[in-house]
DNA sequence: AAAAATATTTAGACTAACCTAAATCAAGGC
DNA sequence: GCCTTGATTTAGGTTAGTCTAAATATTTTT
């Protein structure tokens, strides 16, 4: 079966909603998600639901199928290996990625997307840390919680941030700070979650709550 | 301004067409080559030709303005340089390396077609001979000629292939042929062109006329 | 439980890129 | 110079994917 660039988009939009949280996915956070009008999320979601992709039911909101969900899952893998090529063999920074993969993402060929996971040792994380799903589909689940939500100061490790905007990224890049990164959580503010950290090398940093929530980090020992 | 993947692909159709003989391309040789009516042809000149991409003149066929022909090049180039890297990087036999590269050609950014250029070390021709277009569209000129057409016995290169196709592509490397190879014509037959090879490694290949029009090579000292 | 507000779908329209059938142009033969 | 033929364009229609405006369904408020 065909499917082009624009479902399989809608597909990817879905699963990521999805992802956010539990349950259906409604028409308008859809049209909120893709910058269209919600008249033509409906009009898709017909095509979609047509091709087995989601299920539909008028007024009820959305889910994926198991095929949507294969697909999606797909997409995602495509996406986040073709950032890891970016990165690790065209010196791509980190914030610059995400638009060339999007265009990637939709090239249609096992064989390229096989030998491009082969020709990148098999990663699991992407420059974000977000996870890679193999070729069947299974992605390393991590444990990473916000900085803004640490309860134990300690040493921590950053392991993958939620924001992928260039200023957020360029932001924390300049602080210093990157994936793989060892860091001392020194103080979690408990009135507004800002938190003080000091990083390998010494230097102490603030990041407002709003930095913190966007920033994972897992427990060291 | 904005070109779609369709219009990119008429705009190189029409860079092919123009190198295969000079001259204005007419709409039923485009129809021809791209597989489309000739009545959706004219619709997309009208549209090329809004966009100052060609020069079109009513009956009068068609041909590529300064502004197209860059464009063009630029494509050419990003559909090499792309299968270079699939045959160099990622293994892909030569014979499979086009349709992926058909898609890859319509991805955009500079920034990208720049760094693959320099990972893959400024190649000049891809898997197929065929010369790579600097950042500027000058691309080598190689002087091959076909093996059909050889009128001096002698040591030659095999320099690049016309045909792109599986089945020609495939019978070629079964013969144990490839680019770069050094051979010794030993004959050309005057009656039927066909032509009788030696291989650096001892080996003796009788060729037909069909298939010498299609391997170039060029002449060793 | 009715009214008000909000979410969603339907109706109708548009553009890009294709198609078929019909009309028109251009070229070569006589 | 006219006629036939093949090339090209025009006319009118289709589908994917978008839009706006209007209609309808659902949810929240009173
Ligand atoms: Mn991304
Ligand atoms: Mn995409
Ligand atoms: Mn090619
Ligand atoms: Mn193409």
């Amino acid at each position: 079966m065909q499917i082009s660039d624009t479902e399989e988009n809608y597909i990817k939009a879905i699963f990521a909603l999805q992802m956010q949280e539990q349950g259906e996915v409604s028409t308008n956070r859809l049209s909120g998600h893709l910058l269209n009008r919600a008249a033509s999320v409906t009009d898709m979601l017909k095509r979609l639901s047509e091709k087995k992709l989601i299920h539909y039911e008028k007024y009820k909101g959305v889910s994926l199928s198991a095929k949507g969900y294969r697909l999606a899952v797909n997409i995602v893998r495509k996406h986040r290996l073709w950032e890891v090529f970016l990165k690790e063999k065209l010196h791509f920074k980190w914030d610059e990625v995400h638009d060339i993969a999007e265009q990637l993402e939709h090239i249609q060929s096992e064989e390229l997307v096989s030998r491009l996971d082969k020709y990148l040792g098999y990663p699991k994380f992407d420059p974000h840390g977000d996870p890679i799903p193999d070729k069947d589909g299974l992605m390393q689940k991590n444990q990473a919680i916000a900085l803004a939500r640490v309860d134990r100061k300690g040493n921590y490790r950053i392991a993958r941030v939620t924001d992928h905007s260039r200023p957020f990224l360029n932001y924390i890049t300049e602080l210093g700070l990157k994936i793989g990164d060892l860091v001392r959580v020194e103080e979690v503010n408990a009135y507004d979650a800002s938190c003080k950290l000091k990083t390998a090398d010494g230097q102490t940093i603030f990041l407002s709550q709003k930095a913190g929530t966007n920033i994972l980090v897992e427990q060291r020992r």
